[in-house]
DNA sequence: GTCAAATGAGAAAACGTTTTCTCAATGAAA
DNA sequence: TTTCATTGAGAAAACGTTTTCTCATTTGAC
């Protein structure tokens, strides 16, 4: 029945229903004035042949194309996926659809993404990054369609989404204080990172005073070497890590096991990031920090939605409180559950 | 100019213009007969504002959206990703925007997807997973536009697009005999995924008979314990590992290190997938195989294209061949560039 | 000077909807 | 019966393009 060129118009279903075209629209939509029974005869036809109605007339028609836009100049995704995978969960049973657009780092690839998704009429752009305190580039501030920034830094005046890093690391040491850890080095990316400083800041002020920070960059080899500074420093040694992220805390995990030393029994590890390739497949599997990102992505699907409506936002920074998400690299007195605020 | 809402119609453009719709829009598509001076002068008004066509009154009139739909199954993106980034980069500059839809293995979202795309009149659909030799959970033989499938299983008579393991195994393990090794073993994923028949049945052809494959399963700790089952049995140890993915090979060459056994000196070390964020974090970095899925992903966009304007496409399954990509698991005598069919 | 061909440009239809307007038929109140 | 409100349903306009027609004017050949 469908299939066949081209699918059926909503003149093909008033003929077959037997009434005009203005009729069938208005059954379908339940508006308008017409004898029940001529309703539900049109609808009966309509779920026959599986009518549905062309998106870009009504878009045309309604200047509401149920499409957004996803910008993002993350490559490997590692916090595009979550985002868009929580923008896509709130509003696909609004019939919302999501153009993803990944420009690089590339400010003309960027604005041939925006032109062609102009064009096609999206209510809106979500931007995106890979860090939440540089922008995209590309200036997004006169676009003629509302914009949400969710983990990028957005336009004055802006509205936008970041995970509150200061409550991430704040569970993270409240959590290693409560299995009984005192003396907790926290080792990081580089201090440039505003998350960076939001986390050291919030390190500092849980663990007291003393506490040390040691900043280095992103990767394993740092956890590694940082490992390797500390323990090969004089004096007493550090009893928990808590780590930027994922990956230094693989680092710093390698390096004490190749010391001898046992985690969680003699040092106890949470990262950030719980990038779960990694930190599940760690071993012992990681305690780390979860930005949400999913929970951001829906947040910022939500809003992009309301501001298409022509719903009043509110310009500025939300904050999402994070979770942690225990697994064994801190004890197994520990529970097993996630921890919330 | 722009901005404020709604933007410039081309009946505005005509009026400034001083001509009429049809001319403007003929001037814009160099269609049509007029005064040369006039089709410039339209230009030019055009440029001026900034003038751009509605798609979807375009894609209205002429059935063609310039969209396309990208289903996957695929949560981490660790495949869709590049795939997604090669589709994208064939399209963009033709002007076609991609819908990602992340259906999880859920049929029933996978259905609300394909129906929002279809509403929106996609020109075809890529249907792309995680698994060569699985379907989506959902059936796409009968939607009304091209499909096709890239890196999953599609129907009889569909046209897909895979990498060519073979090869991919076999440009391994003719690397690692080049640089001198002669005892290989490979340690692979499960039997029951078709990309381990092919790379395990292309390696055992290109090693001989007698050499041992290891079936497990796809994570760090298959590797470790694969090494442990090696180097734990009599006889004469191997000088090469080829593992089926990276993850694996990083499991081995954690092992490796614990039982003081050094790569790439004592045993070479090859992966599959070259999932940078692994394989370049790795010490030493990871020599492995990419399936080149960006390309996988270019020629999909490509034939999707084709499809949907009409031209003829063969259908079958087309393979691709890998690239090795070195780095130092293998010693440093080797070449550090690139080796490609 | 006549006629055919070429040129320049606009009118109108079409795409598939939704919405507003119109109108005839029905029913009820006088 | 007349009048008026209500009901059911269709006609037409609108959204922003592209394309096909039509037509008046100019050009050129004889």
């Amino acid at each position: 029945m469908r299939g066949k060129g081209g699918r059926q118009t909503i003149r093909d279903l008033a003929a077959m229903a037997g009434v005009s075209i203005s009729t069938a629209s208005k059954a379908l939509n339940d508006t308008g004035r017409m004898g029940e029974e001529t309703r539900q005869r049109v609808k009966r036809v309509a779920r026959e042949i599986g009518f549905r109605p062309n998106a870009l007339a009504q878009g045309l028609l309604s200047k509401r194309s149920f499409t957004i836009g996803l910008l993002t100049n993350d490559t490997y995704g590692r916090f595009t996926l979550p985002v868009m995978a929580g923008v896509s969960e709130a509003l696909v049973d609004r019939g919302v659809s999501v153009f993803l657009c990944a420009i690089e780092d590339d400010p003309a690839l960027g604005q041939v993404h925006v032109d062609a998704m102009l064009d096609k009429q999206v209510d809106g752009i979500i931007a995106t990054g890979k860090r939440v305190d540089r922008r995209l580039p590309i200036d997004l501030s006169d676009v003629p369609v509302p914009v949400v920034y969710a983990f990028t830094e957005g336009g004055p005046d802006s509205v936008s989404f970041r995970s509150d890093d200061a409550h991430g690391a704040t569970l993270a040491v409240e959590w290693l204080k409560a299995s009984g850890r005192q003396r907790i080095v926290h080792v990081t990316g580089p201090e440039d990172f505003f998350s960076v400083r939001e986390r050291s800041g919030a390190f500092r002020a849980v663990t007291g005073n003393g506490a040390t920070v040691l900043f280095g960059e992103w990767s394993e080899t740092w956890g590694r070497d940082a490992v390797d500074r500390i323990w090969s420093s004089p004096g007493e040694k550090p009893d928990a890590l808590f780590c930027g992220n994922d990956q230094i805390a693989r680092g710093a995990v390698d390096a004490l096991r190749e010391r001898g030393i046992r985690v969680p029994e003699d040092v106890a590890i949470v990262g950030f990031d719980n990038w779960e390739i990694v930190a599940a497949q760690m071993r012992p599997p990681l305690t780390s920090v979860d930005m949400d990102l999913k929970e951001l992505g829906r947040q910022a699907g939500l809003t992009i939605l309301a501001l298409a409506e022509g719903q009043p936002v509110e310009p500025g920074v939300r904050t999402l409180p994070c979770r942690l998400v225990v697994r064994q690299s801190c004890g197994v007195g520990s529970p097993k559950t996630e921890k919330r605020r």
